[in-house]
DNA sequence: CAGTAGTTTGGAGTTTTTCCAAACTATTGA
DNA sequence: TCAATAGTTTGGAAAAACTCCAAACTACTG
């Protein structure tokens, strides 16, 4: 029978990556990895730490979110002027962004085909395509 | 033989849309649409003009840029975190984005076919799909 | 357990963008 | 021709997101 281990796997995540394990670095880890995917910018994720009486300051916030985002564990994704969303899903996807209460909805990688794409200017390599289908409420 | 008047076309535009030709906005029209297609930062525009011995505040390029965007005169280009780029070109089409030094250029829209995309959610209505092409230098 | 390297933190700083209310100006039509 | 009006511009202050820093703290190693 399983053990209750509730951080074994975040913590295995971490340790992983040669990050060590502290309180913050846990705690926003499973704010982030434990509840499928999201996209969630500093902001947010820092309110949702305070929520949980989890004790980190937003400096922290942003250095976790970039290091893991360097670390291949997140994906930011850039949409609006003025705020970096951080994505939990690293697979190949692509998004819906709703322009009216700027959220972000995940669109798997194979529900998207791009049959042609030019190719890169010489000494160039594509690093990533990233597809944003903006939508408006029904009126406009 | 035609005349000579050189702001003749940029101000048919603004009357065309029921702007005003100031000396500032004139100004701004001529940098933005006499020079082919451009990707422009609004800092960068307001240098230009002041290079240009235009005096405008930084207050007034946001301004009349917002306002071209919604006149549909511009396209506002999002693709790094804390800057927006607007874009003389409003055809429809897609972009390459140089990573290391931050540059947009424009892909025609018929280089890339996007043979599928998932609907919309119910009531919503797509408004754009952008294409972004991410490119790093060979190395990465 | 002591030493060290990695981590966290509050607060100040930076950058981009927006807001504001006062001054200015293009347009209109009497 | 010009006064009234609506639209425009402006500097400076403010907001919003993010970064930087040096001091304090803590996880790991031996
Ligand atoms: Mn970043
Ligand atoms: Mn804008
Ligand atoms: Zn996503
Ligand atoms: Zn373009």
């Amino acid at each position: 029978m399983p053990t209750n281990r509730p951080f074994a796997r975040v913590l295995d995540r971490l340790k992983a990556v040669g990050l060590r394990p502290t309180r913050q670095r846990l705690a926003l880890a499973r704010l982030l990895f434990e509840q499928g995917d999201r996209h969630v910018s500093a902001e947010q994720l820092h309110d949702e730490a305070l929520q949980a009486n989890v004790r980190v300051s937003l400096a922290t916030v942003y250095n976790t979110l970039h290091q893991f985002t360097t670390l291949g564990m997140l994906r930011e994704v850039v949409v609006e002027p003025g705020r970096s969303y951080f994505d939990t899903n690293i697979s190949d996807h692509h998004h819906f962004f709703f322009e009216d209460d700027g959220q972000l909805q995940d669109i798997p990688g194979e529900r998207v085909e791009l049959a042609r794409l030019p190719e890169p200017p010489a000494g160039t390599q594509v690093r990533r395509v990233d597809v944003i289908v903006r939508l408006g409420g029904s009126k406009s």
